[in-house]
DNA sequence: CGTAGGTTTGACTGATCTCAAGTTTGGTGG
DNA sequence: CCACCAAACTTGAGATCAGTCAAACCTACG
């Protein structure tokens, strides 16, 4: 675990140069894009729908989520981050922000310009090609989340979307799918699968008792990764090796 | 309605010009792409899940829709497409897959190569923010369908669909709203709204019942476009002004 | 220790699905 | 041009998964 933001920016250097073949002169470039660090508790709202944005989140520690909102109260939530992650990288072009922004734990983040991104994506190649990836990584995801809230069973729903959180997690440094417990409530799980919080926590205590997660308080673990796998049918070929 | 391929293709070029200011050397630079022409017939699959593709196709006249199918036999559409749209942008930078494309009228469409698209990005600035521009409003369009199969009713599901179908076709210059019918079948608005064929039946139904679709045999038209996106709490931002 | 907010449980309701039997449609060949 | 056929669409009846409502229970926090 980074112990201070400088060392937490690196993880996205790192993402990157999962994304495409860095040279070190790209992350030198990376390196000395101007940024501010902050800190936000649990809840808060780095963006809204609706709001105009100039500037680039970067996840550096804790864990934060995207969702919509319906007129009737409806929230979705579209999708969930890990650390290394860029917030919004839509900003770069669209400035209207057609989501809101949360934070689900503590989280630690920076910002950056969006126009100095869109600078440097200009003057090295790489990072452009690693860049636009990542957001059609992102798009791709997306598509996955349209199949999973359309044609799968609650369970299934629930366990993919575990799935492909663990996964991305690991991917990101941040330990084995059966080593952390997951940060997101009954709530955030129910507001993520388009299903509500009465039915996540029947699915929670049928995968308890299953004995594919663990539950102890307000936490929960998996216990038997493989089996949460097939139940959620999980393939992580639509994240493109981004994770 | 354009009259040859030739022609058709200036359409891809216009819509890039609303996404970005283009000069005339953009436009040319366009022109100057190598790209062969085809026609296919409804149901013809231009790209299976898990296939590697190293052309873009552009669609030219027509419709056609991209979908995703679960291993017990599922299939999700995650959306739809007008003349004048890339189908497949993210091959210029991954080359996997991740879901299939599909015609759902006779279509004409062209072929680049997706290695050709990603070299005039390099080369001309303008054209880099346009297609990137376009890539991350598709990724906004995933999002409100997140939203829309996840967090709302079969008749508001259905509504919206409908209403982003008929506004992104109005922006590519094919009629206004209740001007003509439209191409898709029951069974795909079911594949796409995460429904089954029998409750989009009796939902069109319903909104032939009240006056805001006509049906006539197998096709359909919008006669009650404010309705419509009244029902749909259809509010168009998210197409970011791309419609 | 008291309170507020989220979680859990239970009983009931209802939207959507499933299954299966018609019906229409458009294509094909005589 | 008409009869036939397959495929898709419709319709109805019954089943079920997930939602709603409301009460009780934690848990964290002041």
């Amino acid at each position: 675990m980074p112990t201070n933001d400088k060392d937490s920016f690196e993880q996205v250097i790192h993402k990157l140069d999962r994304l495409a073949s860095l040279e070190e002169a790209d992350r030198e470039a990376m390196r000395s894009l101007p940024f501010s660090t902050h800190i936000a508790p649990p809840h808060h709202h780095l963006l809204r729908q609706g709001d105009v944005e100039t500037d680039c989140f970067v996840l550096l520690q804790g864990y934060a989520c995207r969702y919509k909102a319906t007129r009737t109260g409806g929230r979705q939530i579209v999708s969930f981050h890990v650390p290394g992650d860029v917030l919004n990288l839509q900003h770069m072009l669209l400035t209207r922000a057609d989501h809101s922004l949360q934070a689900i734990t503590e989280i630690h983040f920076a910002t950056v310009s969006a126009a100095d991104i869109k600078q440097i994506t200009q003057e090295r190649p790489a990072l452009r090609d690693a860049l636009w990836r990542d957001t059609l990584i992102d798009a791709s995801v997306f598509r996955e989340w349209v199949l999973n809230v359309g044609r799968r069973t609650a369970k299934a729903r629930i366990a993919h979307m575990l799935c492909e959180f663990v996964t991305r997690r690991e991917a990101a440094g941040l330990g084995s799918p059966e080593q952390y417990p997951l940060p997101m409530s009954p709530a955030q799980i129910a507001d993520a699968t388009g299903l509500t919080a009465v039915h996540v926590n029947r699915m929670l205590y049928d995968l308890a008792r299953d004995g594919v997660i663990h539950r102890y308080k307000h936490e929960f673990a998996i216990t038997d990764w493989p089996r949460l796998r097939q139940i959620a049918e999980f393939d992580a070929t639509y994240l493109h090796a981004a994770a």
